[in-house]
DNA sequence: AATGAATGTTCCGAATAATAAAACAGAATC
DNA sequence: GATTCTGTTTTATTATTCGGAACATTCATT
């Protein structure tokens, strides 16, 4: 079902000591403050060759080292800005995001399409869980069904058929008619709905964000427990909160 | 002035294949869309060699390609993020900036100390200009001063001699006696005044951030234009509003 | 259509640089 | 004070990167 060549699935190609310096660099990622000793184990290279790499990592600026402990530096705040920045709607989406969530109450993320996954760019909520840079897919997402509907039938049907439509809870529409039926819904309503698809007990609202000159952006959505989440709140209250900030990205961008 | 021995200057240690690897990436990230003879240009490595590294930096998903263009993808932020939650309080300073913000209607700014720099973590203002992930030299800037200002004796010189006081503009401090005096000020008085030291025009208030276990999680901060930031904005409305959104990320850290 | 000038891609031998393993140093633990 | 962890350095061997050139492809121009 999933694509049939995945991320970092050609090994072959390129520059394998590239490869190596990545998977390290994720490891020390996932791990939070390890020694050199420690991310050896957790990786399958030698001490000497994690010892060489880290050194140069910390070198470039991109790890750093306190009191023998490893961690990822803010230098690559300095690289993913660009990626966040890289079209102003981004940034004016940010804004849009915290308000909606501070006048709802409720969580609030801005979603944007990279490589047919969709990225959590920007978010307002909970303390811990920040979800931000967590890739997820598409069809699971209410964001995600809502960029799916912008986009024409043979483009979705690439999407298909290179990352597949898994299962991620019970609910999640897996058949690819089935697929194109919510994305009609979804255009006619000019909202997407999210009914415990991508998690059980979570239900969310989705619109979709567009710049001045209608190409879309990314999506705007806001979710929340079933309990609090009912029909009423999830069909009318919330599209039409969402439908406004999003319309006022758009001006925002056209003259703000 | 500066420190004899800067970033990637070591050109001989470590893994010299990840070091052309970050030298593409960082011009790519400067670059907007930019191509492969483009990069190679602008780089001193030649076609094939820009041209392994770039695939397999696409390979890899940090880089992405839109019509032969190249750009650096959002899978950075994955890692930055990282760096952004590796302290709680770093994800709740996100919401005071916010707030403070929002409230004050200014620029405010949530600053981070690494390698003797000051990090841009947090900020709200305008839709250009981010900021985020950029780093500046610390006696430049009033959150830098903050927390220059908490560091001992032995630190700040250590700091002095392997940073340097360079002149950014004319008030920058850059007698290290100076600074020491300014320092002192600074924990009298709870918060540090930037007079233009930074950029003229510019002048700004800082005031530290503790954890609950009072160790030093940062530097809030607030700037503006000379004109609008008069004596009486900067020395009594300011400060007591800063530290009020420090003490409210200090008690959400305890309690919330 | 045909030409030309860009670009992107592949191939290859030569030279370099990464590697693993082991030895060393230094710290921490008992 | 011995032992067992770490982190660091060294070395010969091996594997990989590298540059250059050749090839393919796209695009613009006529």
């Amino acid at each position: 079902m999933s694509r049939d060549r995945g991320r970092g699935e050609r090994d072959d190609a390129g520059v394998s000591t590239t490869r190596k310096t990545f998977a390290i660099l994720e490891t020390l990622a996932d791990a939070d403050g390890v020694t050199i000793t420690e991310l050896t184990r957790r990786t399958e290279f030698t001490k000497s060759t994690v010892y060489r790499h880290l050194t140069t990592l910390v070198d470039l600026g991109y790890v750093v080292e306190r009191d023998g402990a490893y961690d990822v530096g803010f230098r690559f705040l300095e690289i993913s800005e660009q990626a966040r920045t890289r079209r102003r709607g981004y940034t004016a989406a940010k804004r849009s995001v915290f308000e909606l969530g501070k006048e709802t109450d409720e969580r609030a993320v801005f979603i944007v399409e990279e490589e047919y996954e969709g990225v959590y760019v920007h978010r307002y909520g909970s303390l811990s869980d920040t979800m931000i840079g967590k890739r997820r897919p598409l069809h699971s997402l209410a964001s995600g069904k809502v960029i799916l509907s912008e986009w024409d039938d043979d483009t979705v049907a690439d999407f298909v058929a290179t990352a597949g439509l898994d299962a991620i809870t019970d609910n999640t529409i897996t058949d690819p008619d089935a697929l194109a039926a919510e994305l009609e819904r979804i255009r006619d309503r000019g909202y997407a709905v999210n009914n415990e698809e991508h998690m059980d007990g979570l239900r969310s609202v989705a619109v979709p964000v567009y710049t001045p000159d209608d190409d879309l952006l990314g999506a705007l959505s806001v979710f929340g427990p079933t309990s609090r989440f009912t029909d009423e709140y999830v069909h009318d209250a919330l599209p039409n909160r969402l439908r406004d900030k999003a319309g006022e990205i758009r001006v925002t961008l056209a003259y703000g």
